[in-house]
DNA sequence: TATTGTTATACTCTATAACTATA
DNA sequence: TATAGTTATAGAGTATAACAATA
């Protein structure tokens, strides 16, 4: 009878990938809830930060690789929040642009020192040349062609 | 004025970790549903063929990374499915061991090369020194004493 | 008194379909 | 007809608290 000869399940990068996942957006999210984000509306945030000539939903939604209705729930937030704000855009008026407010752009720099020291737990056994590699790697797997 | 100065959203690597992380899960739980069983519950079924002597759920829980709340409801699926059985520890009482049935261990081998194959897509990019790096890494943060 | 398994509950994340207004 | 935003809904994952049986 044939038994179990798969590779150990704490091996297996599939679960050590989700774990570790888990741990990092625990201690993120914890991290974030004192600046009143958790991990999807601060990386909305930061990334509209970022864009210089704002960005719109659908663009934001391929970024983060979200579907745009859930960029509209997580933009919601933000407005009701006062961080960001819906800007109607020139050339199309069915694109929002989505771009920081001046207290959105405060609380993005204290919410990404904290999120940046709270991660220092689980990633604390990690070097810089390893998160480098580390990087790499998942940006390689995230933009794998599915 | 002070203007976005962190890293590029797109650069951290708790973001990129959940990204990756949601791409494999993804691709795994698509080919293990082939099978009737998800990430979770192929978990719990991989974990009690391992362990010869079988393991309880209060064991379970600590190496799933999960509440013991959570277990009883992913094996209550698996017994539905005939996969595993809950029998009675001879010294405590209180325990249940979780033990595969002989068709638990075949569709676990089954599904195992499935996910195997499934993940070759989100992970293709990556040789097998660096599969065992990024083993070796997720493994250091998922154990770092929080 | 502490621990195992269990039930219950609520919240977040994810996935999908359908609708509106513009193009 | 196609696309941007929106609404709605359902399922899966996660987090807690409380309880019964047993140690």
């Amino acid at each position: 009878m044939e038994v179990c000869m798969g590779q150990p399940m704490a091996d297996d990068l599939g679960f050590l990938l989700s774990r570790a996942s888990g741990q990092v957006v625990r201690a993120t999210n914890a991290a974030l809830a004192e600046h009143g984000l958790r991990v999807r509306t601060y990386s909305v945030l930061v990334f509209a930060c970022e864009a210089a000539d704002g960005l719109n939903q659908r663009e934001l939604a391929g970024f983060l690789g979200l579907d745009p209705s859930q960029v509209v729930l997580l933009v919601d937030e933000l407005v009701a929040a006062g961080l960001v704000e819906r800007q109607a855009a020139e050339t199309d008026r069915r694109t929002r642009l989505v771009v920081p407010t001046a207290q959105g752009r405060r609380v993005r720099e204290a919410a990404g020192e904290a999120a940046d020291a709270a991660v220092e737990v689980p990633l604390g056994l990690l070097g810089d040349a390893e998160r480098d590699r580390l990087r790499d790697m998942l940006t390689r797997i995230w933009t794998a062609t599915g």
